[in-house]
RNA sequence: GGCCAGGUAGCUCAGUCGGUAUGAGCGUCCGCCUGAAAAGCGGAAGGUCGGCGGUUCGACCCCGCCCCUGGCCA
């Protein structure tokens, strides 16, 4: 097979990732590690199209269900634990396939990106200072600190701005010095992504949101709602669940709420293919067959 | 059939006391992205201002007729 080190598959939502993975996973004997930032979430079942276990055809998958929806995700946080798995399915000499749409989090669990620290005091303090003194007087004092990350972070990113800021205090460094330079694997990694016309891959959109709805995605979110998801800062934003807790809200009917989600779905293609067209290492595939997956394989090593 | 309101960007709607629409939000397209990333942020493209005629140096704006939409009255 690959035998020197992880696959990867990734590419925008909707388009058939989750069963390819398992088709390749099958003929290469490998196990699945979860590359998708809101199917770390434990209870976001429908919403995120979370392979149900009976369609894993016992392939083993890491990294689904560990967070708690009150909980904040982090990169840095799921670094390390994407790297612990995929070495542990290494070690046991099987082949890791990392899937999924999160652009920064394959980024991170592929490439050597390595995160400054973070403080939640110092973060408190800069994200209540961005709320009375607004994004552009942060990024004044960004100038005098840090003018080569403020002249690439814009004025109006309040949350970009803050980080650095973070950084800067937490180091003594610039935040600029301390973004590490791309283009040093971690491991050796084949990157295969997945897409789709878009034409055809709107209509999979509109037809898999529908089904979220069929399926009980309205009790699902009014579940979580339950263990607190509107205290979830990552899992409240989640596109789904949003709308519907804005419909649980009567801000929204039941039509809006799915147009909505269908909308927010479209977008959030249309963002992760400008994040992963960036990356010239990735094989795109024609069609969702795993023979064409591993033949790229082949070819590639 | 009569009266009233309205027809301005793909959608919802501002606006112009007559002088080439600095139009807005949303959508669309493109891009950025290093501890919330399904998040956050930026840029661009889109309009014969319902149609025809009139008044005027000049009309999206005034006048007439027509068409369309909504409401009220018959």
């Amino acid at each position: 097979m690959t035998g020197h080190g992880p696959l990867a598959l990734v590419g925008p939502t909707a388009t058939g990732k989750s069963d390819l993975a398992v088709e390749i996973a099958l003929r290469v004997d490998g196990e699945v590690v979860n590359a998708d930032a809101m199917q770390l979430y434990r209870g976001m079942d429908i919403g995120t199209a979370k392979l149900p276990v009976a369609q894993r055809c016992g392939v083993a998958h890491h990294l689904l269900d560990v967070l708690d929806v009150t909980e904040a995700a982090s990169v840095a946080v799921y670094q390390r634990a994407a790297r612990a798995a995929m070495d542990d399915v290494l070690a046991r000499g099987r082949v890791p396939l990392l899937v999924g749409g999160s652009g920064l989090y394959v980024q991170a669990a592929v490439d050597d990106l390595r995160f400054p620290g973070t403080d939640p005091g110092v973060r408190a303090r800069l994200e209540a200072e961005l709320a009375d003194a607004g994004a552009p007087a942060l990024h004044r004092r960004l100038t005098r600190l840090d003018p080569v990350a403020a002249a690439a972070i814009l004025p109006s990113n309040g949350r970009r701005v803050v980080r650095a800021l973070e950084v800067i205090e937490l180091t003594g460094h610039r935040f600029s010095a301390t973004l590490p330079r791309l283009g040093v694997p971690w491991r050796d990694t084949v990157l295969l992504g997945l897409d789709r016309d878009t034409a055809e891959l709107d209509a999979r959109v509109r037809q898999r949101v529908h089904g979220m709805f069929a399926a009980g995605l309205v009790d699902e979110v009014r579940a979580l709602d339950a263990g607190g998801l509107r205290r979830g800062p990552t899992a409240s934003r989640a596109v789904g669940y949003q709308q519907v807790l804005a419909l649980l809200d009567g801000r929204a009917t039941m039509a809006q709420a799915a147009a909505g989600t269908v909308g927010a779905t479209r977008r959030l293609v249309r963002r992760q293919r400008s994040w992963f067209r960036r990356d010239a290492r990735i094989r795109w595939l024609a069609a969702p067959s795993a023979d064409e997956a591993l033949r790229a394989v082949t070819h590639w090593a």
